[in-house]
DNA sequence: TATTGTTATACTCTATAACTATA
DNA sequence: TATAGTTATAGAGTATAACAATA
């Protein structure tokens, strides 16, 4: 006896087995597979690789990840914090810091307030390769949407920025009730 | 010297070195980062996890994607065609169908046009465990969007949607163009 | 005693290469 | 000869456990 199937496309009825109390919720099922195969292919494709390319950085994604990060904070960060904005766990961040490193993108200061950590920052050479990486980037969304209407690009960036925080917000809140 | 920062947070001006012609474009800068911690958060954290266990689903993250591809998709589908929509190559599917195959998720029937290819299809058990992970992952998206007005949760979806579809065919494109 | 980070190790995910069967 | 899939192998990405240094 095959469950109904949840919220189906094109198929406003709900079968909620999550408990929802209320009315038909937009479409997330039929954008869903759509998301996850954009963000495979953005990811795992050629956009990533080329932007990396461009920037004379090796296709070491996660290194390349930990620097966009660095490049994107306002101030040096410590190994645990950076472990954290990525959803990772430290020692992962220690390996592609130290990867960084050696290749004189990141260099390690101290932290003044406390002797057990170390603070992370991107050298000049570093920030100017992320500076190429996030333009190539950047761009390239930007050209993806260059037909749309203003309003709707605008839009987007504002939904999608609220929405990340707010899943976000949610997510931290999983994992502590079942940490 | 490091190059300037490209298109910064709060800071509408532009060093355009991706060759983009005009104007002010909406803050992708910004928004970048959250959507890749959101990424990793949904798909390495718990929320994943505890739909598949909600799901009676081992915690094999890569066959449950196979087998919500299959059950969001409307008719059986080829080895090929799930690797496709997964961005992923060809002989992970297969594994991954083998697993799933073994835990009576789903079937391979012969396609009577091809005697070299097989469809793959989810079995009853298959398409309820499908069906109660999606539950649970749509549902608690929702839960998310729940204090948001009716228009901005309908735009966001809709919008998401027009841009994962645009970014995928450009996508498509420039993977043609660099294979 | 708790926290920050590192080292060592192992597991998951995904890719490439070589092969089989059918078209 | 080209295509669909499988098997075998290797690599990238990430996690867990044990440890060191400092708080």
């Amino acid at each position: 006896m095959p469950a109904e199937p949840p919220t189906g496309p094109s198929k406003a009825s709900d079968s909620r087995e999550a408990g929802e109390p209320e009315g038909p919720r937009p479409d997330f099922l039929a954008a869903l597979p759509r998301i996850t195969r954009l963000s495979a292919a953005v990811n795992r494709g050629r956009l990533v690789e080329r932007a990396a390319e461009e920037a004379g950085l090796g296709r070491d994604r996660s290194a390349v990840g930990v620097l966009v990060t660095l490049r994107t904070a306002d101030k040096p960060l410590r190994i645990g914090e950076i472990a954290d904005r990525m959803q990772v766990v430290g020692p992962h961040i220690t390996r592609q810091v130290q990867i960084l490193e050696k290749r004189g993108l990141v260099r390690r200061i101290p932290d003044v307030h406390d002797a057990r950590a170390r603070l992370i920052e991107p050298t000049d050479t570093g920030t100017e390769a992320a500076n190429r990486y996030l333009a190539f980037v950047l761009g390239w969304f930007n050209d993806a949407l260059v037909d749309w209407p203003r309003q709707d690009r605008d839009d987007l960036v504002r939904l999608l920025t609220r929405f990340a925080d707010d899943v976000a917000t949610r997510l931290a809140l999983l994992d502590e009730e079942g940490g």
